[in-house]
RNA sequence: GGCGGCAUGGCCAAGUGGCUAAGGCAUAGGACUGCAAAUCCUUGAUCCCCGGUUCGAAUCCGGGUGCCGCCUCCA
C-alpha cells in the first residue's frame, strides 16, 4: 500500500515516491522565535510530527529538518523593546518552544537549523542568484528579479500581472518589479549585522530555508511542509531562490499546508483579541487533549477552537482512556490457565477487531493521512474491547482460558502502537499520581474504609466519601474487577 | 480586481458516483450497579438551494445563497 500526498505543487492527491527508496527527507518550516509559540504555530508542529510518526510507523528513515527563525524584523523589535539582544532573545524563546513543543508531544527534528548559524551559505546562495542573473543590488539591498525567473507562481497557482501589487503597501520604487523580495537587507545603526559582498546586512524573509533546506537535504528533497498562508509568497520565494541558484530543479517534489485555525470562528489575531499562545492552553488543559483535538480535523481543513470543542474532545479522549484502563484492569485481575471458560469465540472476535483496526488505520494514514478517519479505528477497536470485557465480567470468578488474555495483550498492545503514531497515550500510567506514592497508600485507606461500609451496606457514609473524594477531583468506580480511582 | 477553500443529524467530523452516509460529543430508552461511574445495546440526517449529466450523485457540471482564506509580516 502506498501513502498518497496532496501536493499543493499541482493541486492533488499524489502517490508518494521517495527520492530514495525507504528513505524519507523532510522540510518544515518552524517558527519565529520571538515570543512563546500560540496555536497556530502548535498545529502544523502536531501535523507534520504526525506526518513523520507515520513515515516511521511505516517504515521509513525520516530525516526531519526544521528550522528557527533567530533573525528577523520582529524579534529586532521586541529585542529593542525589552532591551536584550536579538540574539539572546531568539536563543531564549527557542528554549520554551522546545518546553512547549515537549509538551505537544512533538519529537525534536533530526536537526534544527538556525539562520544565524548559516549565514555563509546564504551569502553563497544569494551570491549564486545574482550571479546567475535573477538577483540585483539597489544601495546596500539585494533584491530577487522575480520576473525574470519563468516558473514564478507555479506553487501559488498565481500570474505575476494578476497580483495586485502595492494595493495595501507603498511599493519600493528602486525595485525592478513590484513583486520583487529582498534577498540581503542593509543594516541599520544598531541592528545585528554580518559582512556581506553587497556590504553589512541581515538576510531577507525567506532566503534562509532556501539554503538551509539546500544544506541539508539537496535539491529535490521529498517533503516540504507548512501553514497555508506559506504559500504565497514564502514558499513561492523559496522555490524561486533555491532553483534561481542552483539551475537544477525541482526544489521539493510534494509541497503539503495544513489549514488554519480560527478561534470562535475568527482568524487568531492579537488585534481581535484571540490570541492564545500554547502555554496559555496548556495551563486550561492537558496537552494531550490538545494534541488530539488537532488531529481529530484533516490537517488540510480549518480547525475552529474554542473550549466547548476542547471540552468535547477532552471527552472523546477519555473514552480512549478509559478502555485502556479497562483493558488494564481486566489483565490484573483475572486468572487466566487452562480452559474452565475458554471463551476462544470473544477472543476471536476481538483478536479480529485488534488487525481490522490496523488495517483500517493504515488505509486511512496512507491516503493523505486521514487521522480524523484512523481516530474512528481507535474508538471502532475500543468498542469491540469494552464488549470483550463485559463477556469476561459476566464471567467472574471463573479461571478463563489463555487465548483471553492474548486478545486482550494485543488490544492494549495495538492501542499503544497506533496511539504513539499519532502521539497519544504515551505517559499514560502514573500521570496525575506522586512519586513518593503517598497518594496511592492514602487512596488505598480511604477507600478500604469505604469498602467496610459498603460490606456493612452503609450506603450513607459510602456515598459521602465518594462525594466528598469527587469535590476534591477524585472519581471512585466500583467496577467488577474491584474500586479504581482517578484524578478530574 | 486576481487566486483558492468550505457548506454533511443538536454540536464536532469522515466520506468525492452505487450495498443500510464512518467515528466522536450531546440527547432519549434499556442492560449492568445498593446508587453511581465506567461499559455495552438501542435511538436520530430531504448531505445549503435550484437546474443538469447519469441506470444511479452528498459525491460530477451550471447557476444561486452564505461563510472563510491568500494576494502585506503571519503557521
Amino acid at each position: 500500500m502506498s501513502i498518497k500526498i496532496y501536493n499543493t505543487l499541482n493541486n492533488q492527491k499524489e502517490e508518494f515516491v521517495p527520492r530514495s527508496p525507504g528513505k524519507v527527507d523532510m522540510y518544515v518550516c518552524g517558527p519565529t522565535t520571538y515570543n512563546l509559540i500560540h496555536l497556530g504555530n502548535a498545529r502544523p508542529l502536531i501535523v507534520f510530527d504526525t506526518v513523520r510518526r507515520y513515515f516511521e510507523y511505516a517504515g521509513y528513515k525520516v530525516t526531519y529538518v526544521q528550522n528557527f527563525t533567530d533573525i528577523d524584523d520582529k524579534i529586532i523589535n521586541r529585542a529593542s523593546e525589552e532591551n536584550m539582544d536579538p540574539l539572546a532573545l531568539a536563543e531564549k524563546y527557542i528554549k520554551e518552544y522546545y518546553k512547549d513543543a515537549g509538551a505537544l508531544g512533538v519529537r525534536p527534528a533530526t536537526i534544527h537549523p538556525k539562520v544565524s548559524e548559516h549565514l555563509p551559505e546564504i551569502i553563497e546562495m544569494i551570491q549564486g542568484i545574482i550571479d546567475n542573473g535573477y538577483g540585483y543590488k539597489v544601495d546596500g539591498d539585494v533584491y530577487f528579479a522575480v520576473g525574470k525567473f519563468g516558473g514564478y507562481g507555479k506553487l501559488s497557482g498565481r500570474r505575476l500581472e494578476d497580483m495586485q501589487a502595492g494595493a495595501r503597501v507603498d511599493v519600493d520604487d528602486r525595485k525592478e518589479h513590484p513583486m520583487d523580495f529582498a534577498l540581503w537587507k542593509t543594516a541599520k545603526p544598531g541592528e545585528p549585522a554580518w559582512d556581506s559582498p553587497w556590504g553589512k546586512g541581515r538576510p531577507g524573509w525567506h532566503i534562509e530555508c532556501s539554503a538551509m533546506a539546500n544544506k541539508y537535504l539537496g535539491m529535490g528533497f521529498d517533503i516540504h511542509g507548512g501553514g497555508y498562508d506559506l504559500i504565497f509568497p514564502h514558499h513561492e520565494n523559496e522555490i524561486a531562490q533555491a532553483e534561481a541558484c542552483i539551475g537544477s530543479g525541482p526544489f521539493a517534489r510534494y509541497w503539503m499546508h495544513n489549514g488554519f485555525i480560527t478561534v470562535n470562528e475568527e482568524k487568531m489575531s492579537k488585534s481581535l483579541g484571540n490570541f492564545f499562545t500554547v502555554r496559555e492552553i496548556l495551563a486550561k488543559y492537558d496537552p494531550e487533549i490538545v494534541r488530539f483535538y488537532m488531529l481529530s480535523t484533516h490537517y488540510r481543513s480549518p480547525l475552529d477552537f474554542d473550549d466547548t470543542k476542547l471540552e468535547m474532545n477532552k471527552k472523546s479522549l477519555s473514552r480512549l482512556h478509559n478502555t485502556l484502563e479497562n483493558i488494564e484492569a481486566l489483565l490484573n485481575s483475572v486468572s487466566f490457565g487452562e480452559a474452565e471458560v475458554s471463551l476462544g469465540q470473544a477472543a476471536a472476535v476481538l483478536k479480529g477487531a485488534v488487525a481490522k483496526a490496523e488495517k483500517d488505520f493504515r488505509a486511512a494514514m496512507d491516503d493523505d493521512f486521514n487521522t480524523s478517519l484512523a481516530v474512528a479505528s481507535l474508538f471502532d477497536l475500543a468498542r469491540e474491547a469494552n464488549a470483550f470485557g463485559k463477556v469476561i465480567s459476566e464471567n467472574a470468578g471463573k479461571a478463563l482460558h489463555m487465548s483471553v488474555k492474548e486478545a486482550l495483550e494485543q488490544s492494549r498492545d495495538k492501542f499503544s502502537e497506533l496511539g504513539e503514531v499519532l502521539g497519544l497515550f504515551e505517559d499514560s500510567g502514573a500521570s496525575g499520581k506522586d512519586e513518593s506514592g503517598l497518594v496511592d497508600a492514602l487512596m488505598d485507606l480511604i477507600i478500604q474504609i469505604r469498602q467496610e461500609a459498603r460490606a456493612k451496606k452503609d450506603w450513607t457514609t459510602a456515598d459521602a466519601i465518594r462525594n466528598k473524594l469527587g469535590e476534591v477531583g477524585i472519581i471512585i468506580e466500583d467496577t467488577p474487577q474491584g474500586v479504581r480511582w482517578k484524578q478530574k
